[in-house]
DNA sequence: TCGCCGCTGTGGAAGGTGTCACAACCCCCG
DNA sequence: CGGGGGTTGTGACACCTTCCACAGCGGCGA
């Protein structure tokens, strides 16, 4: 296990080595390759997960089989928190994007934590508000924006989170089909490869082999206002 | 103050007698009549409020001045918590839906209490965990389920949590207009009019001078998914 | 009580999006 | 090296939804 990435992770950076490394002793090891799936919705589970590296997509499948991404999350976020305070199934499946491993702690153990040391609730109820904060703004974008429009703010909220630097722009979304990123912002697949389309017209992107080079962060961003 | 609310709400009913007494001394109360605002989006704000009487709308306003509701919220449930936690200026604007009693707690007493009692910040971590699912629920129905689907549900959960008897039916979203109802949708208010206007044609639904008597629950809730 | 303003009801035109259909492509595996 | 399945690209069409226009309706205040 990495315990650096851990250490240095803002839900644990307040813990007293002692407190942490009582902590590192409880956590259980998760490695999985891209589409092996964490959990699913429906199931029963109380275990908080952290992600030393990788993706994963927590995403929620209609009854007729669509499907829709609530978040793609990367190194040093959390996720499977809900199950642990609100006793209700997984409303989600979390699945690897890519090469990914997890740290996992049970509800009991970080109850422990808790009771111990209240900075740790303190930064769980920070993680939990930027989430909430995250999915309103989704759902503002859902009502007020056009595909085009959400295609643009997913792609830059990408770029900010994962992208990497390339000879004359921003890789993005390496790792990420357009079906998965159609998900992300609940428009079909065939609508957002036209908005992408659109957008290599007018220069401002490049596509590549599943990945978007963003070419013209300016007018991208002005885009998607 | 109505102290025996208070006392009653799971986010104090944990806290000893001394404890909540000293938390009391520090309250403010807010009373609002309909439309008057408790905060706006973009105001700096580190206070949490408990509803003591009366419904509460949380909306954003898109620049070119659309609105879209967040939720409506009633009796003992809390907002403004993002507030506390995560250092950004409210992204929403709480706004009285009718007469309406509130409690302010501000930050640094919320803080004192959490560092005392872990026991509150278990309630406010189950609070936001609830807050995301039902936020997480409304995505889905946005990309899922077509306007008259979610008009269905979202009458379906106001009379869950606000409804009250009738003779021949369930009293629903007295105190909303339907273009507050459209907003909740994320619709236009003329979309859900007639949406409405067809759940009355089937008999589902009687409509009264700013409210809706659901006739026939189980066929709503059939139409919903 | 009258008038007014906000809420409700409805129709039709215009536009965005999903669905369907199919072709091209590419990487991976046999 | 030659399939083959998954991914990407693109057009046509139907449908849902918004937008616009306007007509009742009703409650509240002057």
């Amino acid at each position: 296990m990495d315990i650096e990435v851990l250490r240095r992770a803002p839900l644990f950076a307040t813990l007293g080595d002692d407190v942490f490394g009582a902590l590192t002793e409880e956590l259980t090891e998760v490695d999985l390759s891209r589409g092996a799936s964490v959990f699913r919705e429906g199931d029963q589970g109380d275990q908080l997960y952290f992600i030393v590296s990788g993706k994963i997509k927590l995403g929620r499948t209609a009854p007729d089989g669509r499907e829709n991404l609530l978040a793609v999350l990367g190194p040093g976020e959390l996720f499977g928190e809900m199950a642990l305070f609100d006793p209700s199934p997984r409303n989600a499946t979390a699945t690897a994007v890519s090469e990914t491993r997890l740290a996992g702690l049970r509800h009991e153990n970080l109850r422990k934590v808790i009771l111990t040391s209240p900075e740790v609730s303190v930064q769980l109820l920070q993680a939990l508000a930027r989430r909430l904060r995250r999915t309103n703004e989704s759902l503002a974008d859902l009502v007020f924006s056009d595909v085009p429009g959400r295609v643009a703010k997913a792609l830059l909220d990408l770029a900010d989170r994962f992208g990497r630097p390339a000879t004359d722009g921003i890789l993005v979304a390496h790792e990420l089909t357009q079906e998965e990123l159609a998900q992300l912002v609940g428009a079909s697949r065939e609508t957002v490869n036209k908005a992408l389309a659109e957008f290599v017209q007018r220069g401002w992107l490049r596509l590549e082999a599943r990945a978007v080079v963003i070419l013209d962060i300016q007018r991208l961003r002005q885009r998607s206002r």
